[in-house]
DNA sequence: GTGAAAGCGCTAACAC
DNA sequence: GTGTTAGCGCTTTCAC
């Protein structure tokens, strides 16, 4: 007669874990209740409040968010695609963004496509990440495959592209001009009096950019054309030494170099001191990034400031705002970049 | 008349995503065939699999994961614990974790818990990981709070400690002897004759380990003892280059330098220079990382060499295997280091 | 303010 | 090899 649980024909207790069921029986509610004083404490009374709290602490329960997520279908869960972590540039924006987002009751998961072979690793990557239903993703870079575009747009989950200005958004976005950063870099090149430039830039698509915007302004000037050394994304020191080194060759009057990372022009910097060309003197270099050495280098590197924690906390706050149900007031932003002029040049 | 999903008194259609019922249902199964086809296709008829593949793709069906994580109590997801990323110490780690796990279907979740307040967010962060029922978590470094190793034991999910070898591992542990990379860089300064030793180290609890057993090896020598500058992790150039400035201020007549990270040695190398301190006849310098500038700077850097990515395979190698039901024959594993001796010794 | 019922989309367990 | 049934643990909808 007793009502002890009988160990009826099927049995499948799950994980094992305390569940909202058990709180809400200690607690002496219905599970909904419990479910409620959990995420709405304020449509609860006080001391149903109180019982909750009470029974999730003396039992130790966390709740499932799987479950949560599947019931909901709000997932808590905000994916980032980056093409790489090798080189810090995207560091500090997915540092910042899983930042911002712990702090709202969201997590990252992160994928990265790498730079070669975009098409396929990108396309299983991101179906991979569709299929966690994830509340928001964030793209470091542009989706290089159509196919991918499409399935994002199907699957109707809110995408931030960054660290570009694409014409045509996906959805929502921040970044900034890349296009924008080569002109500037050779306004500054015209204004500092340097005649031969040249650029060495990773093979990047962003970089590629760059480096058009650059070469191009640098004909309007009426300037010689701008010598470019192409080195493999992600770019190293390693990659900076080498291409001074073949720059020096064929280009022995190169006067400034604007390299595609800060990484790159430590690169530069540490070959142009051991072939003896003092900089600035001899060479004017500047780097991109404006990484945390930068402004520490001997000498002082000149650079190009992004600030790529604004970008994750950015790209954060669209998410969580469209999830929500906010509609951001407006949801392409431009952050922006800054010339930083060191002793580099 | 028309059979039209009649909206009856209860309509709660979901994200409006394909499901796997309407695969199904297109390839004329019951949707657990369909389940297998895509699960295990070994167990299903050739036909069947073929009809089934047709209509995932027709329908462009994507596999809820939070409803296949809930109902067989594996989510193939693994969250990761750091520090932090700024510092690209656990990079590589992560890195290589994530490509690991991203090969056999599984996602990484990350989670910063922050060198500073390392009590708070440290719990707050494992409570909120716990709850997507990661089916393993890798930490980077050892948990400081006893609440947050018993959470993780009562948890009941797999954990691999790396960048590390403690005594008393929680589970599964790959790392290396952080008291063994002092000893080794003292012989290795014995050896090469070097008398009034120094070190610059950042004051995480990793590095002071390693700091503390350079310095016994020092005295055990009968060396002068060692001159410490400590600096706030995560480390950076800029630290290296204060320190060694404080440093040759009280102890000019230091011949060699142990630092607890590349990114301290450069600044060590760049204030050396800067003083017109020749390196390595006036100062020998060492790292600690291994970087991938390492090898490039000018001169180029002696390091002790640690292979995070070795670190990041290993942990989700071992986390599936568990997650699989196989029993790793050994759970603990030291990947050992390396020292490579290059110019600035 | 609280609760009962009905799923979310999938898979484990048991048939046949 | 395939299907039926009953959940996984939670939240939505509707009712009081």
């Amino acid at each position: 007669m007793s009502l002890a649980p009988s160990p009826s024909k099927r049995s499948r207790r799950g994980s094992g874990a305390v569940t909202l069921h058990e709180v809400a029986q200690r607690a002496g509610v219905a599970p909904i209740t419990a479910s409620r004083a959990l995420n709405s404490p304020e449509r609860v009374s006080p001391e149903v409040l109180q019982r909750v709290t009470e029974a999730v602490q003396s039992l130790g329960y966390v709740p499932n968010r799987l479950a949560g997520g599947l019931a909901s279908t709000r997932s808590r869960l905000v994916a980032a695609l980056v093409p790489t972590m090798a080189g810090p540039v995207f560091l500090q924006t997915v540092q910042s963004l899983t930042q911002a987002l712990a702090e709202q009751g969201y997590q990252l998961m992160l994928g990265q496509t790498g730079y070669s072979d975009p098409q396929t690793g990108e396309d299983r990557m991101l179906e991979a990440l569709i299929g966690r239903r994830p509340d928001g993703i964030v793209l470091t870079g542009t989706l290089h495959s159509a196919q991918a575009r499409q399935r994002l747009q199907a699957a109707a989950i809110p995408v931030v592209e960054t660290w570009d200005l694409s014409e045509r958004p996906i959805d929502m976005l921040v970044g900034f001009s890349h296009e924008g950063v080569g002109r500037a870099v050779a306004d500054f090149f015209v204004a500092k009096g340097f005649r031969q430039w040249a650029m060495v830039a990773g093979d990047d698509p962003r970089s590629l950019r760059r480096q058009q915007a650059f070469a191009e302004a640098a004909v309007a000037a009426g300037l010689p054309p701008v010598v470019t050394v192409s080195v493999p994304a992600p770019t190293h020191l390693k990659s900076g030494r080498q291409a001074l080194r073949q720059l020096l060759q064929h280009q022995p009057d190169v006067d400034a170099v604007f390299c595609s990372s800060d990484l790159l022009a430590l690169g530069v910097l540490t070959e142009a001191r051991a072939q003896g060309r003092a900089v600035p003197d001899r060479l004017a270099v500047m780097g991109f990034g404006d990484l945390d050495f930068a402004a520490d280098l001997e000498p002082a590197l000149s650079t190009v400031q992004i600030d790529g924690a604004a970008m994750g906390r950015q790209a954060a706050h669209f998410i969580i705002s469209r999830v929500e149900g906010r509609v951001p007031p407006c949801s392409v932003v431009d952050i922006g970049f800054r010339l930083v002029e060191r002793a580099s040049t």
